[in-house]
RNA sequence: GGUGACAUAGCCAAGCGGUAAGGCAAAGGUCUGCAAAACCUUCAUUCCCCGGUUCAAAUCCGGGUGUCACCU
C-alpha cells in the first residue's frame, strides 16, 4: 500500500498554514512544507513562514534550515521531502504537505524523477554565455536540433528553459522531452489529496494580500530585507534565496531609487501576481479539491471540509493513524 | 483679467496630412533541476468637445472647455 499524503497547496494568503496545523492535530500529523522559499534561515517574516506560537502546536519540517548562500531546487526537495515523509510514516503520523510551490508539490506527488549526472552547473553555465553571444534563436535553433519537440514546446524567448533541456540532453543518452514524457506516465508513489484554498472574488484575495504585507512590515520585514540585501551585495551571484518576493522589491529602495511606500505597493502587486500564477498552476491538477474560503469564513469549517472529503473517498480511515499508513489492500 | 504652452487607453507617452509606436498597469495562459523564477498572448474603430479646409485630419484653421506656466 502507498503512503498516505495529504496536501494542503494554493495562493498566498488564503490560511494554508492554520489549515495545514489543524489537520496536522486533528489527525496526528506532521507538517512537511512545500514552499522553495521557506526552506531558508533567517527569512522567517517575508516568506511568511509559520511563526513561534504555530511551530508549537504542530511538528514542521523543511522550514528555516538552508543558509542564504545555498541554492535549492526541485530535484533537492523532491529528495527531502520524500525523506521526510517516509519517516513521519515510519513514526505512524500522517505528513500533511502545506505550501504554495505548484512545481515541487507536482513533482513530489506525481512522482518525478532527477538524476543527479543529468545536471552540470559549470555546463549552464557556459551554456548561459553561449546564449548571451549568440542570442536566444541560435540556442533555441541548437535545441531543435538535439530534441525537436522539446524545442517545440519551449518558447525561443523562454532561455532559461530552452538551456536547461540542452544541458538535459548533452548529459543524458535521451532528449529532454523523453524523460518528461516518462515521468508523465509513472504513477504517484503516494496515495494523496490536494485540497487547494481559494477566494471566488480575486479582491478578497488582493485585500487579504495587502493585509499581510502590511503584517510583514509590522513584524520586521524591513531588518530582514536589509541584511539579506546587504548579504547580496556582497556575494558574487545573487542567491535563490535573492528571488523571493517581498525583498527583491525592497532594494530599490535601499539604493535610494525608489521611496518606501513604492517598494511597498510593489512587493503587493508582485504578490498578488504571484498568487495568480499559482491559481493557475493549480488549476491543472486534477485531482484537487479546492476549498473556498469566502463561504467557508474559518479554518475549522475548513478543516472539516477536509475530513469529510477524505472519509468519503475512503482516502483516510482510522486504520491509517494506528497502523502508520500501513491499512486497507 | 492678459499672454503662452499643452490636452492621445487606468497611468507615462510617440506621432506633426495617408488611416493610432512603445513602456507600465490589468486580464488570460505556459510550466519536469534557480519556480516567490522564467516565458507567452490579449488589451484605443479612435486621439477633450463643436464646426471648417482637404480625396484623406490625432495631425491644418476657427470657436468652446479644461490643465499648467508666466504676467497684471
Amino acid at each position: 500500500m502507498k503512503q498516505m499524503v495529504v496536501a494542503i497547496t494554493g495562493p498566498t494568503a488564503t490560511g494554508k498554514t492554520a489549515l495545514g496545523i489543524a489537520l496536522a492535530r486533528e489527525l496526528d500529523g506532521e507538517v512537511v512544507s512545500c514552499d522553495s522559499m521557506q526552506v531558508y534561515k533567517d527569512l522567517a517574516v517575508g516568506t511568511a513562514q509559520p511563526d513561534a506560537e504555530e511551530l508549537t502546536q504542530a511538528r514542521h519540517h523543511l522550514i528555516g534550515f538552508l543558509d542564504w548562500d545555498k541554492s535549492f531546487s526541485v530535484s533537492d526537495y523532491v529528495k527531502l521531502a520524500g525523506e521526510t515523509i517516509s519517516d513521519i510514516h515510519r513514526r505512524g503520523k500522517l505528513p500533511i504537505l502545506v505550501g504554495g510551490t505548484g512545481l515541487y508539490a507536482r513533482s513530489l506527488l506525481r512522482g518525478f524523477t532527477f538524476k543527479d549526472e543529468c545536471r552540470d552547473d559549470a555546463l549552464r553555465d557556459k551554456l548561459y554565455t553561449e546564449a548571451q553571444e549568440l542570442g536566444p534563436e541560435k540556442m533555441h535553433k541548437k535545441l531543435s536540433l538535439m530534441d525537436p519537440v522539446s524545442a517545440q514546446e519551449i518558447h525561443p524567448n523562454n532561455v532559461k528553459r530552452v538551456l536547461r533541456a540542452i544541458e538535459y540532453c548533452m548529459l543524458s543518452s535521451e532528449p529532454f522531452s523523453q524523460q518528461t514524457a516518462r515521468s508523465r506516465q509513472a504513477g504517484s508513489p503516494y496515495r494523496y489529496m490536494m485540497f487547494c484554498p481559494v477566494f471566488r472574488d480575486r479582491h478578497e484575495l488582493y485585500r487579504r494580500i495587502d493585509i499581510r504585507v502590511e503584517r510583514m512590515l509590522e513584524n520586521g520585514l524591513l531588518r530582514e530585507a536589509k541584511r539579506l540585501y546587504s548579504f547580496c551585495e556582497n556575494s558574487v551571484k545573487y542567491p535563490t534565496a535573492a528571488q523571493s518576493i517581498g525583498y527583491k522589491e525592497l532594494f530599490p529602495y535601499f539604493n535610494g531609487e525608489i521611496s518606501l511606500a513604492e517598494a511597498v505597493e510593489n512587493i503587493k502587486r508582485e504578490s498578488r501576481r504571484y498568487a495568480k500564477r499559482q491559481l493557475t498552476w493549480f488549476s491543472r491538477e486534477p485531482d484537487i479539491h479546492y476549498l473556498y474560503m469566502d463561504e467557508l469564513y474559518s479554518t475549522d469549517n475548513a478543516l472539516k471540509e477536509c475530513i469529510d472529503i477524505l472519509e468519503s473517498r475512503g482516502l483516510y480511515t482510522d486504520a491509517d493513524l494506528n497502523e502508520g499508513g500501513n491499512a486497507i489492500e
